[in-house]
DNA sequence: CTGGAACCTACATAAGTTAT
DNA sequence: ATAACTTATGTAGGTTCCAG
């Protein structure tokens, strides 16, 4: 089964937020048969407005009925079957793109460096008051998103920003480090807050915690996530980003206000992350969506 | 936790191609 | 013609391994 697992290609809504949200009404089949498994780096969270379905990972077997819900943590595997007609709304979500200063010391959550974030349907199941929160703000993206009228980017960035939050409190995985750690490191990741549009070598930022050279990249990696260099690029992408959707820049210029030295590691980079070269990330964010679906 | 050695990746530079 | 992007290559710096 996991081996002729898809990796799915999801095709955002929009570039900057990158979300997916779309309906589904699917007729009963006269037998039960199961999707193919699947897995993308976005989460998945799953409002079944009616119906049952069931969802497998590969711990559970989760079984919804009308007015439930789901999330499925990024890159995990998992196929659906549905058992009557359903009635569904879909939203696929990539968590990096909502990394910003003040989800800085959340990102072991919210990037699941310890747990997967389907753990916290455990949560739900006994908190309904949070699970019908959650709903009815996705139900709010959907129709933001529907009707796309001014100002609904803010409206869905805001519902997302309440929606991390949610997790954030509700999620049962506690930071895979210790506050004592997360104190330590906080001046290295102020420090690139403050200066990412200039050059830092790690040379740089080493006595602001007193650990030596080797041991403090090991140290990074298993606190943060990913290594000192991929964060740093992941800042600049981010600013890259936002400075190619907000101002009339050149993408050089956007590169080097970003902080990367010259265009072409600037062009490099932001594909690696983005799957777009940047000129091609900012003329899809002009035209709308072609199909709503 | 340290530090040397080995390995790996990013980077600058320059020279090229493609698109407008 | 110009901006956007690609490719090649030597080198600097980042990362991992491992022994102490």
């Amino acid at each position: 089964m996991e081996e002729n697992a898809k990796n799915e290609h999801v095709n955002y809504h929009h570039p900057l937020l990158r979300y997916k949200i779309w309906d589904i009404t699917l007729e009963p089949l006269p037998s039960l048969p199961w999707n193919p498994w699947h897995y993308h780096k976005e989460i998945e969270i799953i409002l079944l407005f009616e119906g049952a379905m069931q969802v497998e990972t590969v711990d559970t077997i989760y079984h919804l009925q009308d007015q439930d819900l789901l999330i499925i943590g990024s890159s995990r595997l998992h196929r659906t079957r549905r058992q009557k007609l359903v009635k569904q709304i879909v939203l696929q979500l990539d968590m990096t793109a909502q990394l910003d200063p003040y989800t800085k010391d959340f990102s072991p959550i919210l990037l699941e460096l310890s747990d997967p974030l389907d753990r916290i349907n455990e949560v739900l199941a006994n908190n309904q008051s949070v699970k019908d929160t959650i709903f009815h703000l996705l139900v709010q993206v959907y129709q933001e998103a529907s009707h796309m009228e001014p100002g609904y980017e803010l409206a869905i960035s805001g519902a997302f920003k309440q929606l991390l939050s949610l997790l954030i409190r509700h999620s049962p995985s506690s930071p895979p480090i210790s506050p004592a750690d997360w104190q330590r490191l906080k001046p290295v990741l102020d420090y690139i807050d403050l200066h990412y549009r200039n050059p830092i070598r790690i040379q740089d930022i080493l006595h602001l915690v007193h650990l030596e050279y080797h041991y403090f990249i090991k140290y990074f990696q298993q606190c943060i996530g990913m290594s000192f260099v991929d964060y740093l690029h992941l800042r600049r992408i981010k600013t890259a980003e936002h400075l190619l959707l907000t101002e009339s820049l050149n993408i050089a210029d956007v590169g080097v206000q970003s902080g990367f030295p010259n265009v072409n590691m600037f062009i490099r980079i932001f594909k690696r992350y983005n799957a777009y070269t940047p000129s091609e990330f900012r003329k899809r964010r002009i035209q709308k969506p072609s199909s709503f679906v």
